[in-house]
DNA sequence: CGTTGTCGATAACACAAAGTCATGTTTTCT
DNA sequence: AGAAAACATGACTTTGTGTTATCGACAACG
């Protein structure tokens, strides 16, 4: 195959009309240029150039490929422009996989936050728990998955991918206004042994379970809905007591609902992750402004 | 710049999904690959393939580089057919600057045997006496010249020339029918010494009035044309006597015109001009046809 | 009309790049 | 689990790509 490379050193000896010339416009000796030249005779078997007074002139089969390596080395640097524009942050795309309330609570402020530092990189979101987003991770279908655990359950422990953790949700519990505890500062879980329950999606059911079973007690639950509004309302209507994460009662407040603390329920996890290796600087920034995201949050958690 | 021979590497592993199998159709081995693969890498500053399962995936910016690669790959290869039909003569065009004389005898067979050789070639004819011809030789101007010179000339030493002999012209003498010497199989020059003579170019006027010279005379020249027919016309008229080359009698036999032999006239040679050096292959092909050409004319002669 | 400066070609050589083989690590399939 | 397959890594060889030094040829100058 042809190389590029002598392409452009016979460009410039066509332009200048000498290899003396287009040696010292391109930073070489004038031998090197002799060599390529020839070398690149050799090998498409034909003369390009044609010695002439002081300098050289193009041959018919010099000036057409002259002609074509310009055509080349133009689509040349498009093609760098291309991929330097997503090495340097000008453009890209990148895929997450999102679980319902980080999509909401955090994934808002950090594509703001990463459209102001980089307009020209986007971000196209798909709403998964923790187990379908770590499966679309693995099929290469997502860039980034963005997951929770609780403490109970086995941390994830394949080495294909990175775990970069964002920040904890403490879980809440969250009894009517109405219920004769709603004015103690702290509540006991085992106090509420004999309530009617309410939980969300499947692992937080999960973990309410368990948080109970470490109180002594199993939990009925009645109402399950992965609307944290709808558990909300419940709530309020004196309906249930439920467990809820930190950042679902961030985002909406129902009347009639208290919030007391009740350490047993500890948190949730959540981070965020990628594949092992190496990372696109489209991924990377997503990832900064996720962490920038949520270590504030981490911050009014702490307060 | 990104290196063409990469591009094509990670072409062919985005074709197949994995390096291995790469290697194996671009015949190398499999840490070759692995190596340009990181280079590439390296060099555009963000990662191309992401690993996945048994083989590799492509990210964002190894499938836009591919995508260009693809592009450019295939002008690349245009450029090399356009190259390689000129080396094997497809394709090309030659420029020859050649005498009058010339035009009309040698190089329409030459050319009619050209094309039947190489349909592709195409060759652009400028009429031009030989001074003119090598001066435009020297400027790059035309690719061959077709040239003549006499015995009693100098030959052309100019070494950035290659003279390519193509046959010898004898000159003929020309003399009326009515002539008191047109029953002669033999005429010696000093006997035409009273006449009235035409002659043809510049040079072959100077050849004449040469030979008349070593024959004891000076010519009385009252006519002198390029125009060959119209010479011989002079002398059918009994208007002249004149010396001819034997090419031109060839293309035209005016009635009433004799052609005596006359050895004293010498001859002419003509021969192909072309620079030093290699020649385009177009080149090669019509020196190749008009020495094949010029050859069964001297045979002509000999006989 | 020779002399001098410039250009291209060539030879010898230094260094970098591109391959190879051997081997390790990870992941999948049995 | 263990075997097979795929990518990564390291040491080494070969090839290519540059350099300097020098020659021969053309052109412009006095």
């Amino acid at each position: 195959m042809l190389d590029l490379h002598r392409g452009r050193i016979l460009r410039e000896v066509a332009r200048l009309g000498s290899m003396t010339a287009a040696a010292r416009s391109l930073a070489y000796t004038q031998p090197a240029v002799s060599h390529h030249i020839a070398r690149l005779e050799a090998e498409v078997g034909t003369p390009l150039v044609i010695r002439h007074g002081r300098g050289v002139l193009l041959t018919e089969a010099g000036r057409i490929l002259v002609e074509h390596i310009d055509d080349v080395l133009a689509r040349m640097d498009d093609t760098e422009e291309r991929i330097a524009a997503i090495a340097g942050l000008r453009a890209g795309r990148v895929r997450a996989a999102v679980f319902p309330t980080a999509a909401a609570a955090l994934i808002p402020d950090a594509l703001a936050r990463l459209r102001a530092r980089a307009p020209g990189v986007t971000v196209t979101l798909d709403e998964a728990e923790p187990n379908t987003a770590v499966a679309a991770l693995r099929e290469g279908e997502t860039d980034v998955a963005i997951v929770f655990n609780y403490d109970h359950l086995p941390p994830d422990t394949d080495t294909r991918f990175r775990e970069i953790p964002l920040c904890d949700d403490p879980i809440r519990l969250a009894i009517p206004s109405s219920h004769p505890l709603a004015e103690k500062d702290e509540v006991n879980l085992a106090d509420l042994a004999e309530e009617t329950w309410a939980s969300g999606c499947f692992r937080c059911r999960d973990h309410l379970v368990w948080a109970c079973a470490e109180a002594g007690f199993v939990p009925s639950i009645a109402f399950a809905t992965e609307d944290h509004v709808a558990i909300q309302r419940f709530v309020a209507r004196g309906l249930a007591v439920t467990a809820l994460p930190g950042l679902a009662l961030g985002l909406h407040s129902e009347p009639d609902v208290v919030v007391p603390r009740a350490p047993a329920l500890g948190s949730r996890h959540i981070a965020a992750l990628v594949p092992a290796g190496p990372r696109p600087p489209a991924v990377t920034a997503l990832l900064d402004e996720l962490t920038a995201v949520a270590a504030s949050l981490d911050d009014m958690n702490s307060e």
